[in-house]
DNA sequence: TATTGTATTATGTATGCACATAATATTTTG
DNA sequence: CAAAATATTATGTGCATACATAATACAATA
């Protein structure tokens, strides 16, 4: 055999990758079955296995039992984006990291919170506006309701010290979350925090997370003109 | 045994899930080795391990040879979002979708666009600015290269028929692709193809997509005002 | 003491085999 | 001929074993 034996899982997903690439399998198409592509490669089944279910959960390949196997006509490719903790976007970028808090207090949420977490507007929260900045600058502006009942041990914490988000992401588990991403323009004050001008296009995250079924936060991050949320598929 | 045996490797993530869940390993902590854990699970190491690396892909686990493994610090719980075709986002919704072509021409790129995909300015691509439609609302307007040299075939589509992006992804295979999100003031021409007023903030995507090491094109996209991207995780 | 070499260890991967499961194809039956 | 029962098939999973590899711990050496 003059061909290169390809016995590694990673040899084979390249070697499908390369024939989808080069519309050798055009989107649509059957492939041979594991069997067929393991005597080829000269690999063990469970190897092409170990390939093709990678390539499958990358949105290349779509299978079905019995079916087969066949290369995905719209490869959504899916893009995973990371839910970062502040201080670490920052620094990662290599700002100097630090915060400040302008508000923390105890008291019952908005009705727009309350409606939005599925909780009565009598529970307790614990409401933080906090100021990041990178290398000094205003970076993230954060509007924060805690539920309380849920985390009771926030309340013992000093959020000058460690961020909520970091402290909330370290100390409670969370199972669910429901994210947004939009652009709103800048109110008078939040152009005033983040040093931009009123009305200028500001990148808004609102984020709930729960833990189970109990709703632990909710969460509005504004972030100074000029941020760029990026990723890769 | 009064323990129901944990033997498949959707269980086993399950128990580990549940042990990270409720706190009995906590952020940072060391967890047994596999052989360990096979032992009291009752299966085999290969069990274990098809979780385990479940997980960690999942990241709630981080593993390292010989090191072993721990729970994640910051549970960087990846949010997957799909890249929607548009007819189909808008469709999905409810609305009716259509498409306008405002400027198709074969010319070559400007710098910054040449420079973006790593391209010569002397290379021929196809310019596509399009508008498209939800229950007759504008809903975004794209503003498209692409590299004809790679994708000759499309000169010949006719672009009112089909979308030139749901062209692209079921005609050209995309190996690699780089998306940022961002906020941005409507421009005087954004403003009134997108039915807002100048200044609005809106919500932009720009996209540059390879197949293999060849650009194969990049778009912008401006969404009408109140557009909101979605995830869960 | 600092550096280099070596042993140890936990995860990573490959293999052969067996059986499970879902979906299709075929045959039987009313 | 249509509906139900049955066979077939491709992927999905589990197991035991073996060896590979990366990272650490520890000993040997200069």
């Amino acid at each position: 055999m003059t061909v290169t034996e390809i016995n590694s899982w990673q040899s084979v997903k390249a070697e499908v990758m390369r024939r989808i690439i080069e519309r050798i399998w055009l989107p649509g198409d059957m492939i041979p079955n594991e069997i067929d592509l393991a005597e080829e490669f000269g690999c063990a089944r469970a190897t092409v296995n170990r390939a093709m279910r990678a390539l499958a959960e990358e949105g290349l390949l779509e299978r079905r039992r019995k079916a087969g196997t066949r290369v995905a006509l719209n490869p959504i490719r899916k893009a995973t984006l990371e839910i970062p903790i502040t201080r670490l976007e920052v620094e990662q970028r290599g700002w100097s990291w630090r915060h400040s808090i302008l508000e923390r207090s105890e008291t019952s949420p908005s009705v727009t919170v309350a409606s939005r977490l599925g909780l009565s507007v009598n529970v307790e929260m614990l409401h933080v506006r906090s100021l990041h900045y990178a290398d000094n600058h205003p970076f993230l502006y954060e509007d924060r309701w805690v539920n309380l009942s849920e985390v009771a041990a926030i309340r013992d914490v000093d959020l000058k010290e460690i961020d909520a988000n970091e402290w909330l992401v370290q100390n409670t588990p969370l199972t669910k979350g429901d994210i947004s991403f939009s652009a709103a323009n800048a109110t008078k004050q939040e152009a005033e925090l983040l040093q931009a001008t009123e009305g200028e296009a500001i990148f808004v995250i609102d984020r709930t997370t729960w833990n189970g079924d109990i709703p632990v936060t909710i969460v509005r991050l504004a972030y100074a003109p000029g941020y760029r949320m990026h990723t890769e598929i």
